[in-house]
DNA sequence: TCGTTTCCTGACCGTATGGTCAGACAGAAG
DNA sequence: CTTCTGTCTGACCATACGGTCAGGAAACGA
């Protein structure tokens, strides 16, 4: 029985090392800072998780912090690019509904990073204050600029672009955070393919009617 | 200099003690809570913004987790009386319109019972599932009952009533539990009294013509 | 093959935290 | 005044946590 544990293919050259014990340090990061948030998770749980002794972990991340950093930035990253397909898009219905196709899938695959960033934005973002302030502060202008050209164009009503991104973060958003509210309400039984379907089609049509553009 | 701090009428009897200790050491955990998470936040730092030395906190909570207990056992019974006037409403327009009022002002009153409740539910209730199971889940299928209602009566067009709750929900809450992002997109500026009602017009608007009732 | 660099880890340390407790203090009751 | 009961608190304790470090193992380069 030679045969490895799916995944993990036996790396040898350092570089191979090197990524894949970051990369399974940070997943279980992502985890057990979702689960615990960051006061609660503990250096020796993701250690646990990922497999590796606690000062593994000090090899690669140098503190806590700087692990919890990473994981902040890396949904970071994914959050923006899921307006990608936003930006070349005829008009609302095409552009919003991808964007909400988009970021439901996320936060179904990824659930734990949209948590992270949840509890690191209600803590006052004590770490990624200057994403918010420059990146995220100047991708929202933009596409605010985007949704006053539609509207202009009288594709969609009037309405504050401001306020209808912050509807479309909840919204989609709170499949994620607050996964385990509906999944008791559903019975204690996760959403089926079916059910996640459900919930795209109802926040689309429900958001797309809301804005006028349907 | 008699002149005693505002609210603090020098209480003497015991139980006007007992009501206002518990009261300063409960309103000063949930800021607390919210700000650091459960994990996160300290008896000592609790104590601190009560003004009371930690000893006396245990005297009163055994433990911090029954001092948690109770900060998230008083939101969820404020989050459950929003509701009220959706109840004797003739209509959705009325109703649901009353609710975003009532739940939009809680998000601007107590941010930080918000957040407690939001880092309850993302790291899996562990401390009110039970209350999702029962009182939660009853008065979610109450009010979904009566949204079919109104969807039967033909004043809303038909959607799924436990997505529109969601996303009543969702959309109310982020302005308390991402109320950080907000004010940082906002240019660093808490909203302003005409700015928190241009939210409350907007999240109306688009809700209940989202659900076809305009 | 041999030195060098990187990777790895058990054992250890200082500190901060939740919680305890003995005893002081103060209303209430008689 | 005396007793009793509820309130208060400084000092203390055991534990758990983030982080360190010396030294071993393994890959690399020549």
């Amino acid at each position: 029985m030679t045969h490895n544990a799916s995944q993990t293919a036996r790396p040898t050259s350092r570089l191979e090392i090197r990524q894949q014990n970051e990369t399974t340090i940070l997943q279980a990061a992502e985890k057990v800072f979702a689960e615990a948030g960051f006061g609660g998770a503990t250096m020796q749980l993701i250690a646990d998780l990922a497999g590796l002794p606690k000062a593994n972990l000090h090899y690669y991340f140098a503190t806590k912090e700087d692990l919890y950093r990473q994981v902040v930035r890396n949904i970071f990253e994914i959050w923006l690019h899921a307006a990608d397909s936003m930006d070349n898009a005829s008009g609302p219905v095409e552009g919003i509904g991808a964007y909400i196709d988009a970021k439901m899938e996320i936060s179904r695959r990824r659930p734990d990073g949209s948590k992270v960033w949840a509890s690191e934005v209600m803590h006052g973002a004590p770490v990624i204050q200057d994403y918010l302030e420059t990146t995220l502060r100047d991708w929202t202008t933009g596409r605010a600029r985007l949704i006053e050209g539609w509207i202009a164009a009288g594709k969609m009503q009037p309405v504050n672009p401001e306020h209808l991104l912050y509807m479309l973060w909840a919204t989609t958003q709170h499949y994620a955070d607050f996964g385990h509210q509906i999944e008791t309400l559903n019975g204690g039984k996760p959403l089926t393919d079916v059910e996640w379907q459900a919930a795209k089609d109802s926040v689309k049509t429900m958001i797309l009617r809301g804005i006028g553009a349907l």
